[in-house]
DNA sequence: GCCAACGTTGGC
DNA sequence: GCCAACGTTGGC
């Protein structure tokens, strides 16, 4: 598989960066059948004929309400919470925030859990937090609303793309995306350090948040509808009246950008307690 | 840069 | 279907 994919870009831009060519041609054991319309109904068949039992328990898929689809199309009663990450360095808060009308496709998930959650049970209407991933500030940094429901990610097929899957068929499409569209650039960004401590005072609806569960590494992930409303008001809108929640502004120095993430060489400046754990896996 | 905790592959 | 090997994610 492509060693760095979460990157997200914009149709008709991203066609640019394509340095793996490799991607995940290699990949094979997909015989997983998936549906072939967007709109299919209940399509709730996880493909995930291998193991994926170990990744569910990590990452509890549980805060989605029941769908809700009434016929051809998905039809959300409620609107659904989402977090979305992405990689300030392959694709940040303030590109989409440069795309026309602040929208643009998610394309580039290759990890089946995070699709199935953008093919079935993302609608129009629902939203999603921006999160930025592997950077010196982890954290959220905007707000953004689905703006068309899933459809085939094209870069599947295009060999030039650094998400070209060799097995995905056209006419059973493998990766799905969606388009977003920003609703808030955060002045202040939340950082992850902020949710975890957060959700460690008594009560606090973050304790179950998908994010802060050892191990989650989902890109795309489920947000209670008490979890997005505690970050929201308790986090976001609370900055906005004090006008800090904390001051890392300007200290990374990046212009207007909730969190200049110059770039994953820069020294991350905390070092890690230099505890040896054990060692991993066995040699290669 | 380190490394825990995965996810995927493929032999059996 | 099980599971070891190996590659990846992403916080630290």
């Amino acid at each position: 598989m492509p060693p760095k994919r979460k990157a997200k870009s914009i149709a008709g831009l991203s066609e640019a960066k394509t340095d793996l060519p490799t991607a995940n041609s290699k990949r094979k054991g997909g015989t997983m059948s998936i549906c072939s319309s967007p709109n299919k109904d209940s399509d709730n068949t996880a493909p995930q004929s291998r193991k994926v039992h170990k990744a569910a328990g990590a990452l509890s898929t549980a805060p989605l309400p029941p769908e809700t689809t009434s016929k051809g199309s998905k039809v959300s009663s409620t609107r659904r919470y989402f977090l979305m990450k992405s990689e300030p360095d392959e694709f940040s808060v303030d590109d989409l925030a440069a795309q026309p009308n602040q929208t643009g496709c998610w394309e580039g998930v290759r990890n089946y859990q995070a699709r199935n959650l953008m093919r079935d049970h993302m609608h129009v209407g629902d939203q999603a937090f921006f999160y930025h991933s592997s950077c010196k500030v982890p954290g959220i940094v905007g707000i953004m609303e689905v703006s068309r429901a899933a459809y085939p990610d094209h870069f599947q097929w295009d060999k030039g793309s650094k998400y070209y899957d060799a097995g995905s068929d056209r006419e059973a499409p493998r990766w799905w995306m969606v388009d977003v569209t920003l609703q808030e650039r955060l002045e202040e960004k939340v950082p992850l350090e902020v949710l975890r401590e957060e959700a460690l005072k008594p009560g606090c609806p973050l304790a179950g948040m998908a994010l802060l569960q050892k191990g989650s590494r989902l890109s795309v992930q489920p947000v209670r509808e008490e979890e997005w409303k505690f970050i929201h008001e308790k986090l976001i809108m609370a900055q906005k009246g004090t006008g800090v929640v904390r001051e890392e502004r300007g200290e990374e120095g990046k212009t207007s950008s909730p969190d200049g993430e110059g770039g994953k060489g820069e020294k991350k400046d905390e070092k890690r307690l230099g505890g040896k754990k054990k060692k991993r896996r066995t040699g290669t």
